[in-house]
DNA sequence: AACTGTGAAATTATTCACAGCT
DNA sequence: AGCTGTGAATAATTTCACAGTT
């Protein structure tokens, strides 16, 4: 069966609903829905995608339904994470609280710059990127941040693959090329704000 | 006619893949769908929402096409920015190249933290978070980017709200509710991993 | 001849609606 | 009685394929 990626993604959210709900055991897909903002059709056929979770006529157990949710996306695992690139964005994800919870840890950071390399940064050492190869092969490290300038991204890419890396979060704003077998997921922020400004022109136009 | 936001996604990235196009005057949807990932007959479709910019034979006015899409975006306007949150992330924002050369410039930024507020950050400084409201409203700004803590960014969202603003990236990681005149575009830096970890757990099952 | 613009077809994702379980 | 799980229906999006234009 093709899962929809965006099911992934409500996942995500459906989770995070259910880490904040207390004072009960069960809760229904109805409110599931209500909490997170979709449709209680959806949060059920989301959930169907992966088993069956509920008990009709009560609902999901919450703490069951919050280690399913866990499992599937991989969660419940500790991922050890590299970093490439300590400019702003990346010192900025280094002291980033949110992943540890979610079970992330920024294992390594690189960069070219000599005035970085060497650096402690939230505990993490900043090494040479011509490191980077034996010292993920070393971590058993699949998945990298990149943050570095657009015009060394393809080629950081490529090294990563290089050393194994089969999932990148990339925020320099390219679409590296990549073998099917590797993942990636860009965020650019530029786009993001695009995106911002087309509804406001839009909703202008409205007026 | 209804327009996929997808759609606008895409236009970002062929806007993005013109700018990279020299030595030559015309490009087939044929080129920029090779040169940004896409098929062809989306790009042909993804145009044809908001007008007729081809010349059968020929493909499109690089030039023409750039400017047209700019236009769609809104990126042609210049557009002032606040920034709420000065922290590890609201500082990288700041200090982030690539907003200006799409229109967007970040013109104040607030922060509740005695330390920060006065401080000057790239030309910009740092103002108590209570400024908001007249600040905003003398600089006419409309769109915000949101880099407080969770705790806070609802009251945040609210406040930006009641100073005018109708579009917010909102970078902490809970969904405000806001009224259906305003966008929020969220990114969850955790989420994302969350995919990736996804991909990983997958991959590692079919094999 | 080459390439656009666009209806029609195919595919994908979401919503409906209800049978079946507790 | 209440809520899940899921086929069927609907809606949204993408791809196909070709008539029309330069």
């Amino acid at each position: 069966m093709k899962i929809p990626l965006a099911a992934i993604h409500r996942l995500s959210l459906y989770y995070r609903t259910l880490l904040g709900v207390r004072d009960t055991d069960f809760i229904s897909s109805d409110e599931i829905a209500k909490l997170s903002g979709f449709s209680a059709a959806q949060v059920r056929k989301d959930l169907a995608y992966f088993g069956q979770f509920g008990i009709p006529s009560k609902g999901y157990r919450i703490d069951e339904l919050t280690n399913m949710i866990s499992k599937i996306l991989g969660t419940d695992k500790a991922w050890n994470v590299a970093l490439i690139g300590v400019g702003n964005l990346g010192t900025a994800l280094l002291a980033y609280k949110g992943f540890e919870p979610q079970g992330f840890k920024i294992k390594c950071a690189f960069d070219n710059d000599l005035r970085k390399i060497g650096k402690n940064l939230e505990g993490v050492v900043v090494q040479d990127i011509s490191e980077l190869k034996p010292a993920l092969k070393k971590e058993k490290i699949r998945i990298a941040i990149v943050t570095v300038r657009s015009d060394s991204a393809q080629e950081v890419v490529d090294m990563l693959i290089k050393a194994g890396v089969t999932a990148i979060l990339n925020f320099a704003p390219i679409r590296p090329r990549v073998p099917k077998n590797v993942d990636v997921l860009n965020i650019d922020l530029a786009i993001e704000l695009e995106r911002l400004a087309y509804f406001l022109t839009r909703s202008e136009k409205r007026k």
